[in-house]
DNA sequence: TTAGGGTTAG
């Protein structure tokens, strides 16, 4: 059932006590002076209550720092113990933890009621290990709506919005009689998935159920600018009639910024004080439209309120600029960063690369590299390297940079890595390196690859006129690829082209055709 | 025990 179970025979006061220290001592020093202290004074219920509170304030590592304590001084905790000490644990995504505790509250009988289950269910799908929570889920015998609700957001934070539709559904027939917060993920889910007509649904349930209306007015309003309906949004906000609430006026200027009504954005600016938040949102979507004046905008509004020192909204800033082609205020902004993280460095190697200088791109990615930085390149820093080497033709360097993902930092190349890689071996004419690359991979999954890498594979061969091996991809494009999917049609149709196979070209074509299926034209920012 | 702002990089 659970990775952690086989360990439970090994799982003594000892050995639990000692592996909390370990953590503590790897991921919390800042804590690691106090373990030893004495514990306070109070009975389990008042302890379970000071868990609790450390968590609804802020402090996980308060939490963990109690229990460790607890765990030491008395072998017999409840589940009003364990419940606080898994939100501690989900918060600070350390699923090795969280599962230990789940041993321990497995091998006390403390994790046999629904509220425990549904801290389970909970703190396993954010750790993204969604078949656990299922699997607690089902284990749940009285299930209320409350773990049900868990894992309706599970699926939602998980991004697989068509399960979150079908839980609803299931719900539905189950007759649990559902909540404000059901109806919150179900319009978080339409809004992620842009399905209208099911969130106008969801919408008038609120509206005739009389709901709480601040927070799901908040998601109703996101979810009508996620589809592109902001004068719908607009609605929604006046005749709420809450224009206290911070959050949800942020929403809708944001939901404004995203869909270009600039001026009802800037009119609900000038109505309250922005926030970093607010202002970092907005430039991501300025980033999105490649609207640097208004881009402009807010950065002049972020100077005036005091902002331009926060690394978020510099993070923000520069990744506008970069992507609108301003590559020296880019760099002005980068180099006055006075604490950069790796989404400064990320997205500073991004715009030099997006703009088609990958010598520059590699160098800003060895400077992050050297010691001193404080700060060590993640997957996203790696695939936007290897893109850059890729676009610039930077073939060693790009062989460099991805052995150096595993061997130096540990990081697993994904699919995207080894996409962007295959098309770093294709500018070097080196199909057979690219073969075996695929064979070793084809080993390691047990034959089965994504379609992307297929599909990068393909264009290597049609690029390179490796007829054998782009026809073996192509077929196996085929198999993968959804029907809906237009574009692949098109690129292995353009491979028989390229190889002279005009009846397989013919034959794409049919099919495309069959299908009623149109690829989307491709444009251009300036028309 | 479960919900609101697509806060920033792919």
């Amino acid at each position: 059932m659970f990775a952690c179970l086989p360990l439970l025979g090994d799982i003594t006061r000892k050995s639990t006590n000692l592996l909390l220290k370990n953590v503590f001592v790897r991921n919390f020093v800042v804590h690691a002076d106090h373990v030893f202290e004495e514990l306070p004074q109070g009975d389990l219920s008042t302890l379970n209550s000071q868990l609790s509170s450390y968590l609804r304030r802020g402090s996980p590592n308060g939490t963990l720092d109690l229990f460790l304590k607890m765990h030491r001084a008395s072998p017999d905790l409840s589940s009003h113990t364990f419940t606080p000490v898994l939100g501690a644990c989900a918060l600070l995504s350390y699923p090795e933890m969280g599962r230990q505790v789940h041993a321990l509250m497995f091998k006390q009988g403390a994790e046999t009621g629904t509220i425990s289950k549904t801290a389970l269910i909970d703190m396993y799908s954010k750790y993204g290990q969604l078949v656990d929570s299922v699997t607690v889920f089902e284990s749940v015998e009285d299930k209320d709506v409350v773990s049900w609700n868990a894992l309706l957001s599970g699926f939602l934070r998980n991004g697989k919005g068509k399960e979150a539709l079908g839980l609803f559904a299931a719900m539905y027939r189950e007759k649990v009689e559902i909540s404000e917060f059901t109806l919150c993920s179900v319009v978080k889910t339409c809004a992620s998935l842009k399905i209208l007509q099911q969130g106008k649904q969801v919408h008038a349930m609120v509206v005739v159920t009389g709901r709480d209306l601040v927070v799901l007015g908040t998601a109703i309003i996101s979810f009508y600018s996620s589809v592109g309906l902001v004068t719908e949004a607009m609605k929604v906000y006046i005749s709420l009639n809450v224009h206290t609430d911070e959050v949800m006026l942020n929403s809708l200027i944001s939901g404004c910024i995203r869909n270009r009504n600039y001026r009802e954005a800037f009119l609900l600016m000038s109505r309250q004080r922005p926030n970093v938040r607010v202002l970092v949102s907005s430039l991501a979507g300025c980033s999105d439209n490649s609207d640097m004046w208004i881009g402009k905008q807010i950065h002049c509004a972020a100077l005036r309120n005091g902002f331009v020192s926060d690394t978020r909204l510099c993070n923000g800033l520069m990744d506008m600029y970069g992507k609108c082609g301003r590559i020296v205020q880019a760099r002005t902004l980068f180099r006055a960063i006075q604490s950069k993280t790796v989404v400064s460095w990320t997205s500073m190697i991004d715009a030099y690369a997006v703009n088609g200088d990958g010598v520059k791109a590699l160098q800003i990615f060895r400077e992050m590299c050297e010691e001193g930085t404080g700060v060590l390149p993640n997957s996203v820093t790696f695939l936007v390297v290897l893109s850059a080497c890729a676009h610039a033709g930077l073939v060693e360097e790009g062989k460099e940079c991805f052995g150096m993902m595993k061997e130096k930092y540990g990081l697993a190349p994904g699919t995207e890595h080894y996409v962007c890689f295959i098309d770093i071996l294709s500018k070097a004419g080196d199909t057979e390196e690219i073969w075996r690359l695929v064979e070793r991979m084809m080993v390691n999954n047990n034959r089965n690859l994504p379609c992307a890498i297929w599909v990068a594979v393909l264009s290597a061969c049609s690029l390179n006129m490796d007829v054998t091996r782009g026809e073996f991809a192509a077929r196996r494009v085929m198999e993968e690829t959804g029907p809906e999917n237009a574009s692949i049609y098109v690129l292995v149709s353009n491979f028989y082209a390229a190889i002279g196979k005009w009846h397989m070209v013919e034959e794409m074509r049919e099919k495309l055709k069959k299908k009623g299926l149109v690829k989307a034209a491709g444009r251009s920012l300036f028309i």
